[in-house]
DNA sequence: TGCTATCATTCACACGAGTTAGCAATCTCG
DNA sequence: CGAGATTGCTAACTCGTGTGAATGATAGCA
């Protein structure tokens, strides 16, 4: 009674085979099965006054295509990853396929189930946005060259990938600030991607060399990717004596708690300490001083991601796309020059207002 | 080759029929079907060596359930939906369910066609953010009350369903507002969800009333729900004459826009200008002033919708299910007291620093 | 020996659709 | 008028898996 209705149903309505209704239902004007005008209407009619709708586990079984593609995020907290999926999500819903959703959490388990789930829900193809790159290199548990076709945004070997292009970016960022006078730089980065970590730190050491500025140790911090994380950092690096002129955040929400820890230290933004971001989020040009940031066309990069993934499908066999997508630093209110020595520690603004929080006493009953 | 392996590739290899190896590997301990401990390993050593996963598109199809449930969201790019999201994704994989996801995009016809895509994937559920709540209250297209089960964010007759105590919500927002003593409050609505925006204007009005204040319609605005909209609703009210002491915005991306239009008259929050949002999305607490506004706890929202969902799954016949979950106002920066009506244009706090933008001429080549 | 109980495995069908070969009836044309 | 082509439909197989019934083998017991 609740079950589902089925072609069998409409058959036996319309007092035809079950072979004609799918016939009928699937147009198949091209085949060589010709239906009369007649039945095709009983068909139809049966259908609708059934309201009928093809099973698609039954459907896809027998086609071996799921219509459905695997997005793999490593976390819905950060707006960077939502930006991605919106991007793939257009591309995918105009090709009436699914999408079905996991998230590994900042979890190396959980990233592996979510694989192995995905691996076996026999998908038409996978987007991957790894969280912890070895367990992807040494490509022991998926390999990413084989089905289902599989598209990640970092560089894999022998596989479809688009990737931001961090180098360039990173040296935008140091590029600004070098030229803005900043020699001593506050680098707060995220523990979780060890790559991007080590190729930050690499262009920060080799920019300062060339201009012949010493590293800091002490100015190269790690922390997690969210905003509480910077709040930390940042003060420890606001401890330093002398401080930093100058904050590099991992990313924009990073960059956030930074902000709100500079106000704490009676600091101002961008006299005391220039900041700068990456990712820009929407947020970022609402920030009070809108933040320098490096722009991520996140949304061009899921695009890209599920086009080339759709390439792909049609093509199994093509040669690897592997794709960079160009990055640029978008310079904002929140860098100016480095405050000259003599000058520094002119501290003002009163925060004290601006960040007093007061819930309401009133029972949420 | 590339094809993936079946059941029948691990039973030939593990000279045994591939009912045997259907057994082993669901370990039918329970049921009456000894298998000896020989064939046993034969045929796990065998799935080891294939790599062999089942494939849920059979075993569903057998099993009747696809361990997905289906998830309709307004937009992605609105933040408070992502919390629930988020909620709902932590109880869900928690079973070992899969999500799939669809998104309406604030399109009625794409919201009818997700809604009829989802429903012939034969989800186990659904959870629906409904965008446009006519459609679903005539209910015609689906039924609420029947198969696949759903669970919706807005009360339905007949269906399970978590929503908001905006009612309460909005009482709060208002008390607020009145007990500091403004009466010319500017509420922009969206003019997405006639219900909410009904049920807003209805306690705006009757709490004015009760403070025996007339309600100016030209206060009342509408329009979309993302921080544009809300910058251009906002410069019109602040053209009025006089202008409103307070804005209370229909959510906080609106209300971000509605601050940057404030700023760009030379106007103070909340010196001269109250503001409040609603949703408390993480940002909030991060704009200069921070902003005061509602608190809904979405991820539980979104916890509770999925909680319930499956409720309903391992027990079809039980009454609906019909939660409403508290919301309260969170007292920020960003409203104060109304000014006085003879103080009021005292305008300050040059803002064209704040605002500049500058994209890095660098060629994203 | 014969009958039953237990154990180990396989058969055959079901799930809900798509597809192909083939049958019957009608039509076309020499 | 009969051979072949065309039209209209259906039986039977397929996809990969789960499952109850059936089969075969072995052991226990009288």
């Amino acid at each position: 009674m609740a079950q589902p209705i089925k072609q069998a149903d409409v058959a036996k309505l319309a007092g035809v085979s079950r072979s004609t209704v799918s016939i009928v239902l699937n147009e198949r004007s091209g085949s060589r099965v010709p239906i009369s005008e007649n039945t095709r209407r009983r068909v139809l009619d049966a259908a609708q006054k059934l309201s009928y709708h093809p099973s698609d586990l039954a459907r896809n079984l027998r086609s071996g295509s799921s219509q459905t593609i695997g997005f793999l995020m490593p976390t819905l907290q950060n707006p960077h990853y939502w930006d991605i999926l919106a991007g793939a999500e257009e591309i995918i819903s105009a090709r009436k396929y699914h999408i079905s959703l996991a998230v590994a959490n900042m979890d190396p388990e959980r990233e592996h189930d979510c694989l192995r789930s995905l691996s076996r829900q026999r998908l038409d193809g996978l987007i991957v946005i790894p969280t912890f790159v070895d367990k992807i290199t040494d490509g022991q548990e998926i390999n990413w060259s084989s089905r289902p076709p599989a598209i990640v945004t970092q560089p894999v070997e022998n596989a479809d990938w688009v990737f931001f292009d961090f180098r360039s970016g990173n040296e935008q960022v140091m590029d600004h600030l070098l030229s803005l006078g900043h020699r001593r730089i506050g680098l707060i980065a995220s523990g979780l991607r060890q790559d991007l970590v080590q190729s930050r730190q690499t262009i920060y050491s080799a920019k300062l060399a060339e201009m012949g500025a010493p590293v800091d140790k002490r100015l190269l911090l790690r922390c997690g990717n969210l905003s509480n994380d910077g709040y930390q950092a940042a003060q420890k690096l606001l401890a330093l004596d002398p401080a930093p002129t100058a904050i590099w955040a991992i990313n924009d929400l990073v960059a956030m708690g930074v902000m709100r820890a500079v106000y704490e230290t009676g600091r101002r933004i961008p006299d005391d300490v220039a900041l700068v971001g990456f990712d820009n989020l929407p947020l970022s040009e609402h920030l009070v001083p809108t933040l320098t940031t490096v722009d991520l066309p996140a949304r061009e990069l899921g695009r890209r991601a599920a086009e080339i993934l759709f390439r792909r499908l049609e093509n199994p066999n093509a040669e690897p796309v592997q794709e960079t997508i160009p990055i640029r630093l978008v310079i904002r209110a929140s860098t100016g020059p480095a405050p000259s020595p003599d000058l520094s520690r002119n501290i003002g603004l009163k925060t004290s207002t601006i960040w007093k929080e007061v819930v309401s006493p009133r029972d949420p009953k």
